[in-house]
DNA sequence: AGCCCGAAGATATGATCAAATTCCGCACTG
DNA sequence: CAGTGCGGAATTTGATCATATCTTCGGGCT
């Protein structure tokens, strides 16, 4: 058997509720889900178990749980021989999460815009200076993270969760394909409709909040669309 | 590394490829989407993995997949201390299901009704037919099965697959819930718009099948909505 | 009532089996 | 003689299971 015993000597939990660490396949997610999210995979590419366990250190049965969840969101691809890949948006693709994706966030907006308290105001304010910030850097990393904080805390904000939730699903399809954007435009060219959703947020134009994101929306699949075209172009 | 070398002889499978059959995760997966579909689970019911790896006659790693992957669905429940159970509708969360169910489906049974072929005219009519007979006979399972047929058929032939999986797992989140409906009201007194739909279908109708559908949502999300009120009087 | 202990169940690992892709050498053809 | 395609072994990776450890819950004892 193994010799060499395992380091049993964290086993000695502070008595205190130190918050339960979190088990590992949550772990797995989260952090998978973060690279996809922020674009660190690319689309098309490929996703071996294997590769994960030892990249990430964990064994094979919690990476297998974290897969299976991101395949679920659509944030992975099962290419029918078992391999896993990161999906590659085609045009119809793009054309059915355009329609959802306007819906769902306009009405999150919409919700979230009729009770906002002023913390939240004041906190997506932050948010968007942090992002001008990352734009005027040239931060694409910072660019993504600030751009998904600002609609993420809009509709954590928007008391329907389910909603949320497959808000945050739609984003993790989009998200290699916007790193891909960002590499082609750069940080420069990306205009956003954050401030004349602020403002409608302020003068509580619970209408003009859900048209703002609207239009954000749209212009971020535009970028994407372009890209696509480009893409096809080439090829 | 291992040190002791194992021969690992190759041994040959018999060269009949009778079909691939699907890896048993998969086949798990099937067979709990189709209880939860189908209301042979109730809501609020729990589900331990031990239970299923013996009642499937599987191992636990691919129960354990199957679960992770239904629970992303919507359609199990994680309860925060490693117990999974089915979900129960709050009031709130039907709110919200009901708006993107009734944007989604009608969008998918527009797009259908744009290249409807006549077979699938007739496999629709076909199915209906069928429906009409369970009800007819008070048959709830075949009421159900042949009601998720007519819509699935539907979604499945709008050109839109990304739209479509989506209208699946919002159905395998009313599913437990239809389930105690028919219970409760028995399937005489469930009426659907599948008529005027077929109508509007054959008439190349778009827009009347869209209506037509979305008027069908909202009667069967309105059975729900009175069963809870039901139930929360008599709590 | 509070505490401890045992049982049931969940999490996680590593081993083992199976499949698919890759790679390499060989023969065949132009 | 060189290039090309084919077949099979080798390697890589996925799938499944058996097992060990840890958590949580509930019952019984003080």
């Amino acid at each position: 058997m193994n010799l060499i015993k395992k380091p049993a000597e964290n086993a000695r939990k502070p008595a205190a509720k130190t918050a339960a660490a979190p088990p590992v396949h949550e772990q797995v997610y989260q952090k998978l889900r973060a690279q996809i999210l922020f674009g660190e995979m690319a689309p098309g590419q490929a996703v071996t178990i294997q590769g994960l366990t030892d990249s990430l250190g964990a064994g094979m049965t919690p990476v297998r749980e974290a897969i299976r969840r991101l395949i679920s969101d659509g944030a992975l691809m099962f290419q029918g021989n078992r391999r896993v890949s990161v999906p590659v948006l085609s045009a119809e693709d793009v054309e059915q999460l355009i329609f959802v994706r306007r819906t769902i966030e306009a009405e999150l907006a919409r919700r979230a815009a009729r009770h906002a308290p002023p913390e939240l105001v004041a906190e997506l304010e932050q948010i968007d200076a942090e992002l001008d910030f990352a734009i005027a850097a040239g931060d694409v990393s910072g660019y993504l993270l600030q751009n998904y904080r600002f609609h993420s805390v809009l509709y954590a904000n928007s008391q329907a969760p389910i909603l949320a939730e497959m808000a945050e699903r739609l984003w993790l399809r989009f998200g290699p394909s916007l790193r891909v954007v960002c590499g082609r435009f750069g940080t420069q060219n990306l205009p956003d409709r954050h401030k004349e959703m602020l403002a409608a947020l302020r003068a509580g134009d619970v209408e003009g909040v859900g048209l703002a994101i609207e239009q954000d929306v749209d212009q971020g699949v535009q970028m994407v669309i372009a890209v696509q075209a480009e893409r096809a172009v080439s090829s």
